[in-house]
DNA sequence: AAAGATTGATGGATCAATCTTT
DNA sequence: AAAGATTGATCCATCAATCTTT
């Protein structure tokens, strides 16, 4: 029986340095880190978006969604909102000055993406898995 | 300009879904970190392995695998050996014990990755990004 | 009891600084 | 000085426990 190990490892290693060139370059040139990014982005197309949806989206559990959002909040880029109808939950939304910073970094965001990418690409172990990426739907 | 965020998007949670189970797996089934079974999955193949060597193939830094080392040579599965040739580099040896925990640990590697493949497959989502890793190289 | 969210404790990865050997 | 590795401090994610509202 075949097992997927040997194509999963190619995208393990594809997705590491991706990230972390990504992860570098929002901290060092926007002090944001990836999740942070995320987390405004998806903020920015929804209007309010709950904790456990923001969860949902961004792949990370209540527990470090809450962390998260707090230090959105600290940072002054996302606000808490009671949620009228059902008051176990909570809406973030982001702030005006977070759309800001989400709008300065995306640049930097998609233009490393596309250049880890292309590095990716000229490394022949990864070259397949580079353009099955981007040749997804 | 089309950039690849979509389609990169689509990818990170791929994998953090299967990572996330696969290191459940892992750590409840078998007392075992993700990267320290792929460490030790590296060492079981190459007769022995250098720290920086290692971090390349795991895609960590030098002081992960300092420490991701310690954990396993506490545990018994791993021994460090001088090189004689460069007395600044070490050697990573797998002991008899670490076979025996990776051998012991594949199985369900593999069962997980494969039934968390078939998981998200089922996530229409995420189904084109599933059968583009299958159909890697 | 179950769902949504938060908090204390812990684990693992990283950075910056350090040490040894080349 | 540069390369290989380790260590202290910090950051982020997770687990388990808790609190509130349904």
């Amino acid at each position: 029986v075949s097992t997927d190990e040997p194509r999963w490892r190619l995208l393990v290693s594809l997705h590491a340095r991706v990230e972390n060139e990504l992860g570098k370059a929002l901290q060092r040139r926007h002090g944001l880190g990836l999740s942070e990014y995320r987390a405004l982005s998806r903020l920015a197309d929804g209007s309010s978006v709950r904790m456990q949806e923001l969860a949902d989206s961004l792949c990370l559990n209540q527990s470090s969604v809450s962390r998260l959002v707090a230090r959105l909040d600290d940072a002054g880029l996302t606000l808490r909102d009671l949620c009228e109808s059902d008051r176990r939950g909570i809406y973030t939304v982001i702030t005006d000055n977070g759309r800001k910073r989400l709008a300065e970094a995306q640049p930097t965001y998609d233009e490393t993406l596309s250049a880890a990418l292309d590095k990716a690409a000229a490394d022949p172990d990864l070259a397949s898995a580079v353009s099955a990426v981007r040749t997804l739907s």
